[in-house]
DNA sequence: CCCCAACGTCGTCACTTGACGACTTATTGC
DNA sequence: GCAATAAGTCGTCAAGTGACGACGTTGGGG
């Protein structure tokens, strides 16, 4: 993440880089759908970066396109904004499978560490962390919906994991389950904000980190919650 | 938190409102620091609203006043942000005493709960979280050593007067320590972020979530910390 | 071979936006 | 009262900005 100096001003850097096209790189042609994919790509990188107020001509350069031909993709810069969210916010959790969190064959704690190793690398990611938060202060509505049941789906999940492997008791009301998944789940996804939003120097490695914070939940609960009334 | 429908254009919406100004409401003249405190506070509230990127027009608008009496005050916009970041961001810390932490009369237990219910409702305002995010985004580097010093005493104090009571030993390495408080903090952080900065329908009050995570860290320490050697 | 449809750019419009010189108006000390 | 001073506004400049009509360019099928 460069810094980004001004950044209040949003400056673009095109000033020095002149207009030398033409000359050395000449566009080349794509068929339509590639270069549409080329470009939700690098918009995902680039909104990320400098937030979801960013120049459609910063954009454009990136892209090494000129900056009228975005509109022949999308008819304005919402709808392409709403596609990059779609593809890289709601698109990772399809990736995302629960399959082996209900694997009883295996320790749940060995079953959360390798779900949230993979969470933390595959999910959490810096581009989507930026794009998610920088949504979210925005309130664009967009389809939180579908990723919080997700979400909600997958806590239930570990929740009851956890509590049936160590002959617990998990409260009555369903609301205070989730939230007690979120205990955990906060706490990763809070340490990948720290680490990839606010800069962190030199911290413990996260695949250290993640194992200790799934021991002190397991404790926790077994510390906390009534066993299984049988 | 009003639905900001375009925001990406973030149109002003002061074309309706016209200038009926100098008829209705003549803008009282106020002393310079009584003018400057109020457009500190309309700032933050502005910015925390629609980010640092917002406009100093309608900035102006909500204060009441003219674009150009900004200037009379602050050089430039980075410099009325830097300002609103030095009241609003880093201001409330100093508020944040530790003393009744260490205060071993009482149970840790209670003394966690009432400083996180406090931490809650005064640090982690949702202006706080979004001014914080906003500019971590923006990864304006500011004054985050500060901050962050002050934090991590806050987690080392935290983890210690845990691990006395309970009689534990801390890991060796200093950071991992931190890190173990990170497991409470970034969850009730984490906590405060979803319910005001994303958008939770109905959830269990944080009043009521708080203790409860308080209560799966200190099962959890017990239960994933060594007990004190001697 | 050639032509036309798809790919791509130029230039521009209307509006925004940070910044500020020049000006007007209200207090206040004498 | 009355000037000096501080509070406040007007209007404008220059650089952006989203959007788009009109125009160039290229390659593959008839």
């Amino acid at each position: 993440m460069k810094a980004k100096s001004t950044l209040l001003t949003e400056r673009r850097r095109g000033t020095a880089a002149k207009k030398k096209r033409s000359a050395d790189r000449v566009t080349p042609r794509l068929p339509h759908a590639i270069r549409r994919a080329q470009i939700l790509s690098q918009a995902a990188e680039f909104f990320a970066e400098y937030g979801l107020t960013a120049q459609t001509r910063a954009l454009a350069e990136v892209c090494g396109i000129s900056q009228r031909l975005l509109y022949r993709f999308f008819p304005n810069k919402a709808a392409l904004i709403e596609e990059v969210y779609k593809a890289e916010i709601a698109g990772p959790f399809k990736a995302v499978w629960f399959a082996d969190l209900c694997n009883r064959g295996r320790p749940v704690e060995d079953r959360l560490n390798v779900f949230y190793g993979a969470y933390y690398d595959q999910v959490l990611t810096q581009r989507w962390l930026r794009l998610f938060l920088y949504a979210s202060l925005a309130d664009v509505g967009m389809a939180p919906a579908y990723i919080s049941a997700i979400i909600t789906h997958m806590l239930e999940v570990i929740v009851q994991e956890s509590a049936y492997e160590l002959g617990l008791a998990l409260p009555e009301d369903k609301a205070l389950g989730h939230e007690l998944g979120w205990a955990l789940h906060g706490a990763i996804s809070h340490l990948a904000i720290r680490r990839r939003i606010y800069s962190n120097t030199n911290p413990p490695p996260a695949a250290a980190v993640i194992p200790m914070y799934v021991r002190v939940f397991l404790a926790g609960l077994q510390g906390a919650l009534a066993p299984t009334p049988k």
